[in-house]
RNA sequence: GGUCUCGUGGCCGAGUGGCUAGGCAGUGGUCUGCAAAACCAUCUACAUCGGUUCGAAUCCGAUCGAGACCUCCA
């Protein structure tokens, strides 16, 4: 196995990959609230950890990749109170709460599809694990970390700091800043202090998501459900937690503390944590509406863009930055992708197609493409420098064309033919995800047919018989019947 | 206000104490009936001001600017 190092957000550092158990690895990454379709920001933290499991794939491990969906709406702001959001939403669209979170988990399956991410292995919601969340509170009161008041459970995160624990280690927050710094905001009379956050919380009679527990009628915090289904599926100690870089305080902060006050000292070795797309220099946010939607990007709709761009593009030109960060997002900045991304596209079809012969072998050239192929894995391994990655394979892509245009493909021998073969498919279709762009062929191939039927007509005008009758019989040899009408040929494949 | 990150050539975007990032665009060639593609060559850099160093765009400090988090958000 190579040696592989990731930039921890706990440490602040880059660290050597170690898994607990040496082959398997368990990667826990924080999915979406359903409440309203996923746009183009979300899809890069998404899109990004799919790249990296399918790296680690690739070098041989085995992943258990859980991925959840919060289906639990959580409140507007952190007064704790006002609607929650899939409540809002239920109420807009006039749909129960759970057909919203339905159509918008469909969505987003759809969406990450179209992009060619490999589903998680497990996709727990939120809403399914009610019990084992509750079980966690109550572990949680046992131990001394939380307190009930008026139907409420909230974390004590003095008391949790005055055990030795650093509320903020993830974050690099200091507590006594936290308090500054925070806003006097109405609803907070339960929390004995403003930095508590809570476990679960008291449904009032109009709340609708809502379920039993020994608290009363509630339902469960924020943060509680990643803490609850990660220690479920992936044990109380796992490798890697990822997410958006938004997600880190207080979200993963809370999650720490959530579960070191349940009784793990140490939940997760390596916390990841993606950037943020920016679109006109300013953060894609739903709150803001500053937001593209995947649809408008395939489509073309958007206004800030000028045309259509195809999802292998998208996730190629995400991959032409990387993951720790900002990425801007402009029609400039995609057209330049798609362009690169066609190169690099044709180079690897030329070199798929290459039929290979023996011939005398170039060391030169030979040591240039092993050394190329070998420097992809460690610019991988280097925290998943997928732009220097990508660097690499155009490095080939030259090498590709200046050996077909001089038509030497056998001067690399079989061996390094293989290999480049190897790599390129490996790191283009496996690692990175990108497939070839080859839609519409139906379409294309009627175009194609009409184009050669108006040939033929043509042919005809001009009593070229010979050639028009050549036309029909080697359409009609590959399937094609034509039909010559009054108003023109039409035609019918077989 | 607090915490943090960043400031690279026409655009996007890596990286690094001395050695070509890469893509897109531009320029000059090769090729070509024309075009496209491809190949070869080539031009624009490291926010500003100081400091450390034989040497800094890369380390340190200051300044200016941008962004993120501190409140639901990937």
């Amino acid at each position: 196995m190579n040696n592989l190092y990731l930039t921890n957000s706990l440490t602040r550092k880059k660290e050597i990959f170690k898994p607990i158990n040496k082959e398997n690895v368990g990667i826990y990454v924080c999915g979406p609230t359903v409440y309203s379709e996923v746009h183009l920001g979300n899809c890069r933290t998404f899109v990004f950890f799919d790249t990296m499991v399918r790296y680690l794939k690739f070098l041989g491990y085995k992943v258990r990749y859980v991925r959840n969906i919060t289906d639990v709406g959580h409140l507007e702001n952190d007064a704790d109170e006002g609607e929650d959001k899939i409540s809002k939403k239920a109420r807009l669209e006039q749909l129960e709460p759970m057909e919203i979170a339905q159509k918008y988990t469909n969505d987003f399956h759809k969406v990450m599809n179209t992009f060619n991410a490999i589903p998680p292995d497990i996709e727990p919601a939120a809403t399914g694990h009610i019990i084992e969340q509750i079980n966690m509170v109550q572990q949680i009161i046992n131990n001394g970390y939380a307190y009930v008041v008026n139907g409420s459970v909230y974390f004590d995160v003095s008391k949790y700091i005055d055990q030795g624990y650093d509320y903020g280690e993830l974050s690099g927050r200091q507590v006594d800043e936290l308090i500054s710094g925070t806003r006097n905001l109405d609803g907070q009379s339960d929390k004995k202090s403003p930095n508590d956050f809570a476990l679960w919380k008291k449904a009032d009679s109009s709340h609708i998501m809502k379920w039993d527990s020994p608290w009363g009628k509630g339902f469960p915090g924020w943060h509680l459900e990643c803490s609850a289904m990660s220690s479920k599926y992936l044990g109380s100690s796992f490798d890697i937690h990822g997410g958006g870089m938004d997600l880190k305080f207080p979200h993963h902060e809370c999650e720490i503390a959530q579960c070191v006050g349940s009784g793990c000292e140490k939940p997760v070795n390596y916390w990841m944590h993606g950037n943020m797309l920016t679109l006109n220099g300013k953060r894609m946010s739903k709150s803001t509406g500053n937001t593209i939607l995947p649809e408008e990007l395939f489509n073309g709709s958007s206004s800030f863009l000028e045309k259509a761009f195809s999802p292998s593009v998208v996730r190629f030109f995400m991959m032409q930055s990387h993951y720790r960060g900002v990425l801007d997002f402009s029609n400039d900045a995609l057209l330049a992708s798609e362009k690169g991304f066609k190169k690099l596209m044709e180079a690897f079809s030329k070199l798929k197609k290459t039929s290979f012969n023996q011939g005398k072998e170039d060391e030169n050239i030979i040591n240039k493409i092993n050394s190329i192929c070998t420097s992809c894995y460690k610019n991988m391994n280097d925290d998943f420098n997928t732009p220097k990655l990508i660097a690499n394979l155009f490095e080939l892509v030259a090498i590709i064309n200046t050996l077909d245009q001089k038509n030497s493909f056998n001067t690399i021998g079989a061996e390094t033919h293989l290999f480049m073969l190897k790599t390129m498919s490996g790191f283009i279709e496996d690692v990175l995800g990108l497939e070839a762009q080859n839609k519409n062929h139906a379409q294309l191939t009627e175009e194609l047919i009409n184009m050669i039927l108006n040939l033929r007509a043509e042919a005809k005008k001009n009593k070229d018989y010979l050639l028009s009758d050549k036309i029909r019989d080697q359409l009609t040899s590959l399937g094609v019947k034509i039909k010559d009408g009054k108003d023109g040929t039409t035609f019918v494949v077989n």
